[in-house]
DNA sequence: GTCTATACTTGGATAGAC
DNA sequence: GTCTATCCAAGTATAGAC
């Protein structure tokens, strides 16, 4: 796995619907920022630094886009559309608490891999310093907490947690807490203590589920 | 020893070692760094930004730091040492769960609104970009996971918790979840579900408490 | 659609007067 | 220690040739 995204393409403009990656430049550009993002963060991505990452000519990311704030929204919607692809499929078999985290686990584990979170995590901290971002970042975290509360709410469902933990708290939580290890996973390179959170929250779910009688 | 100066005043170099708070332009500079970081973020913050923030010229900053850099770095660690100090201090009366929980309450709170963490935050989504950060971000961070282990190694001892979670893996998810929350409830500002999860916690951790005896 | 060239702005950093 | 002036690199964005 890890770089077999860099897009699914598919339903593109063009009358050309074929199965093959036409790969168009808008989608390269996009990549680029992506990679940038991933590579230099947010303060480091210029338009002629996503240039220089994809070689191509600087110019060519106003022509499509206008401005580099629109390119950067875009690349955000880009992973945050894939990656959802991604978590849904991998989700579909998850019916207990415990599934729920080892999927949560392997999940991660690629996200970071491919620093999907970290395009998050680096459009967020940046949208302080361009007020323009804000609104669209928020827009494109929601999905995210929605996504993780129907997960919770599935999994919490008939439990005795379900009247102790409202979902929607669960929820901003988990997304919080993916996004703050991120951070630091990255910050260092230690993977090592995010492995073991996972693992400790595995142990404990496996604990509690007996408990609890089939969730589901 | 990473620019042990920085300081607390008081010790000053003129003569006059009153107790009033003599502002150095050094610290000023280190202020209006720090005001920057949180108005304007990481990407936001450059040596002219901060100069207009806190009304000097802007070579003094290269005067009194050296580098940019260098001045973020002591801005780091001026807030890691004060609000380091404030936690000590109020969690000193801490002994069981809900006490710890109520006092990060209280103290998210204070953090927030003051946005000492957004700093954290934003210097480490900054580290991406700038590498000469990374190193002595991370040291920065170290204290932090200490310090929540610490805690948390105190209020889980005796408990049969103390064996399912590993105190030094439960400080680095306390930690993430701070700085996950923070940077989401300021990108929105809808600080009503950073609330609910304290609120949420602190019920669990009463519900919790009397399973375990007194903790201590 | 893509490239070259360029206008204009901001930023880091230094030199030198005061 | 502080200010003015300035150098130069880098950035966003546009115009116009191809």
């Amino acid at each position: 796995m890890l770089k077999a995204d860099a897009q699914d393409v598919s339903g593109g403009e063009g009358p050309t619907a074929t199965t093959t990656t036409t790969t168009t430049t808008k989608e390269r550009i996009v990549v680029a920022a992506l990679q940038t993002l991933r590579a230099e963060g947010f303060a480091g991505t210029s338009a002629r630094a996503i240039a220089r990452t994809g070689g191509f000519n600087q110019a060519l990311i106003f022509y499509h886009f206008g401005t580099l704030s629109d390119l950067l929204l875009a690349a955000l919607d880009r992973t945050s559309t894939d990656r959802m692809a991604r978590y849904r499929s991998m989700v579909a078999e998850a019916n207990s608490i415990s599934d729920l985290v080892g999927i949560a686990s392997r999940i991660y584990q690629e996200d970071l891999e491919a620093g999907h979170i970290t395009v998050l995590s680096e459009m967020i901290a940046g949208s302080l310093s361009r007020p323009d971002l804000g609104p669209e970042v928020v827009r494109a975290m929601e999905p995210w907490i929605d996504f993780a509360e129907e997960m919770i709410r599935k999994v919490l469902q008939g439990t005795p947690f379900a009247s102790l933990l409202p979902p929607r708290t669960v929820a901003f939580a988990v997304v919080a807490l993916y996004l703050g290890v991120d951070l630091l996973d990255h910050l260092d390179g230690d993977h090592s203590r995010a492995e073991e959170m996972f693992q400790t929250a595995e142990k404990i779910s496996e604990i509690l589920e007996p408990m609890l009688g089939a969730a589901r």
